[in-house]
DNA sequence: TATTGTTATACTCTATAACTATA
DNA sequence: TATAGTTATAGAGTATAACAATA
């Protein structure tokens, strides 16, 4: 890759950290492409559609507002907003207004949607289990696993996205 | 996240695996969102776009053909040729038929690009560093970098993406 | 006044197919 | 006939801002 022009001295990143941040990069962009390509085949799902999905089904009777799934799904309002009325349209999921809060909308998965989710659900993990974990031991799992969640855990310690374009824009005017 | 509805036995992935796959895309994406937003504010450039630059301010001379840029960056030909042609507009890169094979085109990096790199990049891996590396040891990038090389590479051995479009297409219609 | 969500809109990016030109 | 690249075009996705309604 563009090792000389990134691993500047100067600039802070050793060569072993370079490499593992590009690898990162690379194998988290091809597992991308090839888990949306599954899931667009065999379901006519794009990721994010199957996070909201895959979300809902997990979620105590198949519900949540639209609020927790932007806060999961990265999502800006509107963006959620667009992808949960594709969803709608399919008859995959629902949305009413809550009872507790006359602001909240909470969505529900349908049965269409659960049968949805069951049906891609094996193809996209064996393309996981194929792609990310075929070359790997049970100990480089563990291990890696362990360091991914450390860094995760970092992360989150940073500002969430969905909250900031709206908070912020207040302030600034 | 959706653990119930993924880690179904059938499925074939061990709630290990499972913890690992999620945080790798949630890392991924974040690390993503992160950096993205940083050379867009710092450079007005995307990812992809500061991709084609360091990759051409590593090449020898700064010139490589757009095949070349095609198969690193993971576009569709006419994607590339998109972004080219912002970069162009920009004065970033230049465009010349090749002298050895009329029909390809041979990109250089300018000065301004060069230097909008040289502008971009402490920055860039001050962020890579602050998110990604800053919860890890030595030892720990050691691993994970490792980890992730054998990944990427099983994950080469399987079908590139730029080529797959244009040859599968002629068989089929 | 703050929060939840939708809508309108504009823009970026990507992919497909058709096309040109060279090998 | 195969390869390199461009163009036209259409579609998906995203973000911003303005808006309505409830707390």
């Amino acid at each position: 890759m563009y090792d000389r022009a990134v691993s500047d001295p100067e600039a802070g990143l050793s060569a072993e950290q370079l490499g593992a941040y590009f690898a990162l990069v690379e194998v988290g962009s091809l597992l991308q492409y090839a888990v949306d390509e599954h899931l667009r085949a065999d379901g006519d799902l794009s990721y994010v559609q199957f996070q909201i999905l895959a979300r809902l089904t997990d979620a105590p009777d198949g519900r949540l507002r639209m609020t927790d799934l932007a806060d999961g799904v990265v999502y800006s309002r509107s963006g959620l907003t667009y992808q949960a009325g594709l969803l709608v349209n399919r008859g995959l999921i629902t949305r009413a207004p809550s009872p507790d809060d006359e602001r909240s909308v909470i969505v529900t998965v349908t049965d269409a949607g659960r049968a949805l989710v069951a049906h891609v659900l094996p193809g996209h993990v064996e393309r996981v289990q194929q792609l990310l974990f075929a070359p790997l031991s049970g100990d480089d799992v563990t291990a890696f696993g362990a360091v991914l969640g450390r860094i995760r855990e970092h992360m989150r310690a940073v500002p969430p996205r969905s909250a900031k374009p709206r908070a912020a824009r207040r302030k600034a005017g």
